[in-house]
RNA sequence: GCCCCCGUAGCUCAGGGGAUAGAGCAACGGUUUCCUAAACCGCAGGUCGCAGGUUCGAAUCCUGCCGGGGGCACCA
């Protein structure tokens, strides 16, 4: 019995009581009835708080309402028992049988195990990083990516369909600072004022030279631009390869050049134009963000005649819809907090609810420490902790995991040496271990004859407290995927995996999987079988919806 | 001046109306003739920033304040 049955089987009491006309219910019976699992073993399995919050809108005491859902429940054969407790609680016992089928129906699902259908028929763009191509992904930048990444599986879990993109500002000043810089060193010139200064500079330069030899004789302004361009080639590439190692895959690399060669822009214009938010004044283009609560209006061409960033953002929303894409959810760091106001009302001025199409998630900062002191990540100076160095570092798994395993909006404050550590001070290795302790029982049971097939599986077997207890945690899988993605929350499937391998390993402890010396094979050996072959889906599902591996040795 | 995030164990952080507030690390003690000890068991650790309010019930929701971080505006 899995906590979403037991929900329809309280929602079925309901009914009967209402049919009975022993219940009236002004807003009429629930579509769903919220079951947890208590903390207390003495609470059930599960317990559910409906009668507490049923009985004032029924006119009834709480206690008595939960005695008659009690009644009602134990009628179902996979119910052991239902008691009323406090204030107005139903705890509720779950047959063994009953649980233990939670068992098959993970390996009858396999891979599928914790897919729902929560958010089928949604197209959703999810754009994330986006750094300028100007220089490595830093430490912030690796927070976007494990977390926009596992945000993009976790929504795949529930169902939608999700482009994962990032938005290339190859665009503007910047991107002619960088060219400016890069001929300096190449040059052996000090970067000019606004240019960048780090030594991944100098280093890009040296590899321009050695393709191109005859670039530091051009004329200065095509020197620049070659500069400019060659730099941008090779720093996307690099952004490319890295985050292709650190398992985040994107499907759209969109460059904001190209939405000015298309007429993508004129497209933006005409959108607002048509919904009349658009306007002249003093030689500018404005567009009236204030009527949607901006605190002032934006430029959108200025008065010489070149385009705001803003108007490029514009532009690229506007294709996002006209892909098809609803919603399409931004993933900012906290700095860039000031923008999400004009995005709402940019997306209002075209036309659309911002509550519904356009979604912004701010992700608080991280900070790094390396011996008690802040390490300050700064492009300019040349202070950075790149991806590629926390690759090398700590690894791709530990790394994601550590990042993925907080909630975004939490500011963050890592260790370097607890980072870099490979000692089990790091969480990943706990839920790893499981899945490699797991996959180890399965290799021996081969090596025994012992199947962990289906055929004569006999859940009632699955008896003890321990067994109970991580059937109910792999139970509780779907609707954690499901949670997660609807918050958009992955931290809570790792945190969920950690909770579950706390299970498998007491489980562990106190049951003997194996039969052992020439113990004959007995039905409760295959039932804790089945049961370890489930849990092992359950972790490589997890796993995969936070793009870490699931090794099965280590 | 306004807006957003945060404040929970010594440290890093979960929990975001429900019963006795949790985990990891750090400290202390124990467990291996037996399926992976990267594990398990035990012990210890708390005015959930402060003050009001909402209600059967608040760490959780509302208001104010204090503290930390970030942003916008203003000034230049």
């Amino acid at each position: 019995m899995t906590p979403e049955q037991l929900s329809t089987s309280l929602v079925a009491a309901l009914t009967r009581l209402v049919d009975a006309g022993r219940l009236a219910l002004p807003d009429g019976v629930p579509s769903e009835v919220r079951v947890e699992r208590p903390k207390v073993k003495e609470h059930g399995d599960y317990a559910t708080n409906v009668a507490l919050q049923l009985a004032k809108r029924a006119g009834l005491n709480p206690r008595e309402l939960a005695q008659w859902l009690a009644d009602e429940l134990v009628t179902d054969d996979g119910i052991e028992g239902a008691e009323v407790a406090g204030p107005g609680f139903l705890n509720v016992r779950v047959a063994a049988g009953a649980q233990g089928a939670v068992a098959a129906t993970v390996l009858e699902a396999g891979t599928d195990f914790g897919r729902t259908a929560t958010l089928a028929g949604q197209r959703i763009d999810l754009e994330f990083i986006s750094a300028n191509p100007t220089g490595p992904l830093h430490l912030g930048h690796t927070r976007w990516a494990a977390v926009g990444d596992a945000i993009a599986r976790v929504l795949e879990g529930a169902g939608a369909v999700v482009t994962r993109e990032f938005y290339v500002n190859d665009r503007g000043v910047q991107m002619d600072h960088f060219g400016a810089s890069l001929m300096a060193r190449a040059h052996g010139e000090e970067p000019p004022e606004d240019g960048y200064v780090g030594s991944y500079v100098s280093a890009l330069a040296d590899r321009i030279v050695t393709a191109d030899p005859g670039i530091v004789d051009l004329p200065r302004d095509e020197q620049l631009v070659a500069f400019r361009e060659a730099g941008y080639a090779l720093q996307l590439a690099e952004h490319q390869s890295e985050l292709e190692e650190f398992n985040t895959h994107f499907d759209v690399w969109f460059s904001e050049r190209s939405l000015h060669d298309s007429d993508a822009v004129e497209k933006g214009f005409a959108r607002l134009r048509e919904q009349g938010r658009l306007y002249e004044q003093d030689g500018a283009l404005w567009m009236r963000t204030t009527d949607f609560g901006d605190d002032k209006d934006r430029v959108l061409r200025k008065s010489d005649g070149s385009l705001t960033y803003f108007a490029s953002d514009t532009a690229y929303y506007v294709d996002k819809r006209d892909r098809g894409f609803d919603p399409c959810i931004y993933l900012l760091g906290a700095d860039h907090h000031g923008y999400v106001g004009r995005l709402r009302a940019m997306a209002a001025c075209v036309g659309d609810d911002p509550q519904q199409q356009l979604e912004v998630l701010i992700g608080q900062l991280v900070k790094i420490l390396q011996d008690g002191q802040e390490l300050k990540l700064s492009k300019r100076a040349g202070t950075i902790v790149s991806l590629r160095e926390l690759i090398d570092l700590v690894g791709t798994d530990a790394m994601r995991y550590t990042l993925i395993r907080y909630p975004a909006d939490s500011p963050l404050t890592l260790d370097v040496s607890e980072m870099t550590s490979r000692s089990n001070e790091n969480p990943v290795y706990y839920v790893q271990y499981a899945h490699a302790r797991l996959s180890s029982i399965l290799r021996n049971a081969a090596d025994l004859g012992v199947g962990d097939d289906l055929d004569g599986f006999d859940p009632s077997l699955l008896s003890t407290e321990q067994e109970g207890s991580l059937l109910r945690a792999l139970a509780e899988f779907p609707r954690v995927v499901a949670r997660a993605a609807e918050l958009r929350e992955p931290h809570r499937v790792a945190r969920y995996l950690e909770d579950t391998a706390s299970a498998f390993h007491t489980f562990y402890g106190a049951c003997r999987v194996l039969p052992q010396g020439d113990e004959d094979v007995t039905d409760t050996h295959r039932a804790r079988l089945v049961l370890v072959a489930a849990t092992r889906q359950v972790f490589a599902n997890g796993l995969g919806l936070l793009g870490v591996s699931a090794p099965d040795r280590m």
